[in-house]
DNA sequence: CACCTTTGTTACATTTATGTCATGAAATCT
DNA sequence: AGATTTCATGACATAAATGTAACAAAGGTG
């Protein structure tokens, strides 16, 4: 589950900085050196925060910030601007831009990563509290408990990660590639046979007390749940 | 009855913040972005309370709160300024504007709320709730005394929040995150393993006499009650 | 000022979860 | 059937997450 921050920035050796920290403290970077790059980046990645430097050549910083807000589809991605002097911090803000932070040069790396943590905390609260169904299963994912009937599960992250992609589309098969996509994150590198292993852990639980097994082996494709 | 509350801020970010959080809490919220705005709210709405920001662009807050504090018909809606810094409390409490509370940026959510409530129990008695329950906790959130079975606990500040924001929500899991962002405060930073060091702290005196630990470890997640 | 409380951080111990491998079973193909 | 591929599973070393004591800084109080 790592969080996707763009950054925003023309100066390459900048860009280069920002992006080496970003990466080191465990993001996914991706980088845009201007507006128009950045806005495109904007729709086709799934992007989690937006770094953009104020100065930008062609489109302005203030201007895709604008128009991040102005798509109901963005709106929610936090954007913290990049200001070369402090002065202009004023006139950013009195621009109303919607930035949701402000950062100014010089910055310390530290005082940035914890900016970008603080606004990446805010914005993602957790996965959305609902309760997935699938006959006798109820998964809660505001209490993270999980029901076979009356007995209570005890599963590990994984595991718990694993059936609620499962349960959000019960009867699809996933193949091993996806469920390490979206169960482990992208950008790893693992075997696929371990999700083998995590179904099998899986399983166990699920069928801890003599029920019939729900997760479906698709051969050669990958597990559905029923 | 659901109170109505107005929140009169123009950082839209902040306002935005604002605004959730009063609606999660089941208030009515409306908005207004500058003075001008909230005094013509003020006629055509019933509010039951006013967030006051203390900057404002045009008819500053402390103006704004005057101009309410001056009509009869207005004069009893509780009205909480927000200000920067703690320095300004005094020059806000000096300026004798008027206003029934103050609050100084950063401010925790739940603190936030707790003043809320609390100006809204003066003035609307019996609308808001005071007393938190879950097992045999009972925690008073108007004398700030928590009892276990007929055991009264003695918690520190924090830990007194923390337990405030788990019985809001028994069973709901929160993440180290959200709990720095709700019992801690915004805009500041903290390690996050700071958290469990707490809730140490919490389990500790919540099961000073032998009882059973009610805090549930969510491995991968964060914390719950229950 | 001395004293006490609260707080955040750190370091280390402990628990729990994870990924890989080896082996054998099951399915599929020739 | 025999050969081949695919899957299941227990074991195990490692990695990761959590619990906790100790400590120093900050703040409050008398």
């Amino acid at each position: 589950m790592q969080p996707s921050v763009l950054v925003v920035e023309d100066e390459q050796a900048q860009r280069e900085i920002l992006a080496y920290n970003l990466a080191a403290e465990g993001f996914r970077v991706i980088e845009a050196a201007d507006g128009t790059e950045a806005l495109l980046l904007i729709e086709e990645e799934t992007l989690d925060l937006i770094l953009l430097d104020w100065m930008l050549p062609g489109t302005s910083g203030i201007e895709v910030c604008r128009q991040i807000k102005a798509k109901p589809a963005f709106r929610t991605i936090p954007v913290i601007m990049i200001s070369a002097r402090s002065e202009e911090v004023d006139k950013v803000r009195g621009l109303e831009t919607g930035a949701d932070d402000y950062i100014v040069k010089p910055y310390s790396v530290i005082e940035l990563l914890a900016r970008v943590k603080a606004q990446l905390r805010r914005s993602r609260p957790g996965s959305v509290g609902v309760r997935l169904v699938y006959e006798e299963i109820v998964l809660d994912a505001e209490t993270h408990k999980v029901f076979r009937g009356r007995n209570e599960l005890k599963l590990g992250p994984t595991e718990f990660r694993l059936l609620t992609t499962f349960m959000e589309k019960p009867g699809r098969v996933w193949s091993r590639e996806q469920l390490l996509d979206r169960v482990w994150g992208r950008d790893i590198y693992i075997d696929t046979r371990t999700v083998d292993v995590h179904i099998g852990r899986l399983r166990k639980v699920l069928g801890h007390h003599g029920e019939v097994d729900l997760i479906r082996t698709v051969r050669g494709a990958g597990y559905a749940l029923g």
